[in-house]
DNA sequence: CTTACATATGAAAGTATATTCATATGTTCA
DNA sequence: TGAACATATGAATATACTTTCATATGTAAG
């Protein structure tokens, strides 16, 4: 959750209103917008971004990823939480081990697109 | 800047030796995972992405954008410089205004992206 | 059914972050 | 050069977030 103020001031008569007009028809719906970068948001957090990519490739159960990325136990298995609430990563059970994997294809290619603009 | 805690503990002994040995080799630099989840993280605030979003198609000053979002002009301010650190956004100065725009196709990309999930 | 293993979860602590308010900086024009 | 406009910035405040620690839940095997 992002923290909640009140709006901005609006004191500010527009220096060009009909760009102002215009933008601000083409806007999309706030609530859309912070959709989007609550989903962001889940990316914006290195601990999720290395669990997502250590399953770029394969299917992993949490102690794994734990030893692999050389974090808690617990610290994996509050951001999977996360993650899966997201729905960035499902699961399944076998034993008593939880073996998680991306979503779909959508999660590899915003990380795609992130890694691209990194590389630059 | 993301809150710097101890490692995680490694009481855990892998249950998988051979994928952890694996999925380890072919993890990517935590630099690098580091970096790109600072770049999600500038995506992750819904002020930043109606900022981005509102520049989707044109290039608007500051006072506009205010006025477009219904935000503070200080809040805008402070998300610009933000924004222009990560090379999100650029801008020209015209007069008293400084008008901003997306610094390339990858900003309109990753946004794309990001709709295309959450319209899911 | 009891023990051991694997994962999940709640609360607490520390840190980071976004906005507001007040003010500074920079630009134009009379 | 001074007034008005446009934007930037520092400090303070309030909130959100991630980790750790302790413990609970769920599963399998003896």
């Amino acid at each position: 959750m992002e923290p909640k103020y009140e709006e901005g001031s609006k004191d500010y008569i527009a220096a060009h209103e009909e760009i102002v007009a215009k933008v601000k028809a083409s806007q999309p719906e706030d609530e859309y917008l912070y959709d989007l970068s609550e989903l962001f948001k889940i990316f914006g957090d290195s601990t999720r971004i290395k669990i997502l990519y250590s399953l770029f490739e394969t299917e992993l159960c949490v102690g794994d990823m734990a030893t692999i990325l050389n974090l808690s136990q617990s610290s994996v298995s509050h951001q999977l939480r996360i993650l899966k609430d997201a729905k960035l990563v499902k699961f399944r059970r076998d034993g008593k081990s939880i073996f998680y994997s991306l979503d779909d294809e959508h999660v590899r290619t915003i990380l795609s697109m992130g890694m691209e603009h990194v590389e630059e």
